[in-house]
DNA sequence: TTCCAGGTCCGGC
DNA sequence: GCCGGACCTGGA
């Protein structure tokens, strides 16, 4: 594909992913305008509606064709046609915001040939053809890390309220226009909110999970920017020391956060689905960690993109058949 | 009312 | 290492 300097992801891994209005008052709410659409071209597949809303994150909300999002603590709003991604952004600038966008949809990732690598069975092929474009973000680990350990236990829409929720009592209030959002609470932020307050706002039994989480990141153990570099296994090992972090969330953290492609987090869903259409026998009854090593070996490099396509596939098959 | 949901942790084999 | 129970909370 072209060269694009503004896609590589060095030019976000410049920019601090937290923080990039550091100079702002602590809390002062930041004040933007509406933005002017602008088109953002595509050369890759994309299906913007599945890639945002299969469960990866959970602060995109649907409004017709156009979605909007909270990201590198701008509103962001996206609809896609035929010529790429209309995307405004406020406060910031869309000429500002547009490369950050590009790194968190990972749209110099080659899609082809990731399929090509994973497509080889007839499951993941029949998968690929139904939810072609679907795409595995970049996200800003942070928010991420705290997204996944409030989804232990729960269901997307109630992840999505917890996040809310957090966003909006400890996170500063962003504007576009008519329009009010809240970013994401840094660590610091969280960490000085504490237990008994996240409590509150109703994410239960995870509130010291994400406390303890919190007052790691803010103390930078571990620095979560530095593990995109590392190796997947130390990566892991690092994630999995962490409170309310086990096999599960911490591959989640590094599939859709840290460009580890070959992670490959086992849920109740992509339990079933490989139990139902890969294992045989005595194979079925393999513990989750097993079964994470057993699909790295039996997919490849791009595990996670066969995850991620077992998972959409497995869970809207759910919502309709059973 | 009871059960279950995108798990993790802890204690007992 | 593996297994079972507890853990918040909201919705079916």
């Amino acid at each position: 594909m072209p060269p694009d300097p503004q896609s590589t992801g060095l030019v976000a891994l410049a920019v601090p992913r937290v923080g990039l209005r550091a100079g702002s008052a602590a809390r002062e709410p930041i004040q933007g305008r509406t933005g002017v659409p602008v088109l953002m071209t595509v050369d890759q597949p994309l299906d913007l509606a599945s890639t945002l809303l299969s469960g990866q994150s959970f602060r995109w909300q649907r409004d017709a064709e156009w979605f909007e999002g909270v990201v590198f603590n701008n509103i962001v709003r996206m609809r896609q046609d035929v010529a790429g991604i209309e995307f405004t952004s406020a406060p910031d600038d869309e000429s500002f915001v547009r490369p950050l966008v590009r790194d968190y949809l990972a749209l110099e990732v080659d899609l082809e040939g990731i399929y090509a690598s994973i497509g080889a069975d007839d499951r993941l092929k029949a998968a690929i053809a139904r939810y072609r474009g679907l795409r595995v973000l970049r996200q800003d680990p942070w928010e991420c890390l705290v997204s996944f350990i409030c989804s232990s236990a729960s269901n997307i829409p109630r992840i999505s309220s917890n996040i809310e929720s957090i966003c909006a009592a400890f996170g500063r209030e962003v504007r576009a226009g008519d329009r009010v959002r809240s970013t994401f609470p840094t660590p610091q932020e969280l960490a000085e909110a504490g237990e008994e307050r996240l409590r509150r706002l109703g994410v239960g039994y995870r509130a010291p999970f994400i406390a303890s989480t919190a007052r790691a990141i803010a103390d930078g153990v571990p620095d979560l920017m530095t593990l995109r570099e590392a190796p997947y296994e130390e990566a892991l090992r690092e994630l999995t020391a962490l409170d309310g972090v086990g096999d599960k969330v911490a591959n989640c953290v590094l599939l859709f956060s840290l460009d580890k492609l070959e992670a490959f987090p086992v849920d109740v869903w992509v339990e079933r689905a490989l139990q139902e259409w890969y294992l045989r026998g005595a194979d079925k009854k393999l513990t989750r960690s097993k079964m994470r090593l057993w699909a790295r070996d039996y997919f490849g490099p791009y595990a996670g993109y066969a995850n991620q396509y077992l998972f959409h596939d497995r869970r809207l098959q759910g919502r309709r058949r059973w």
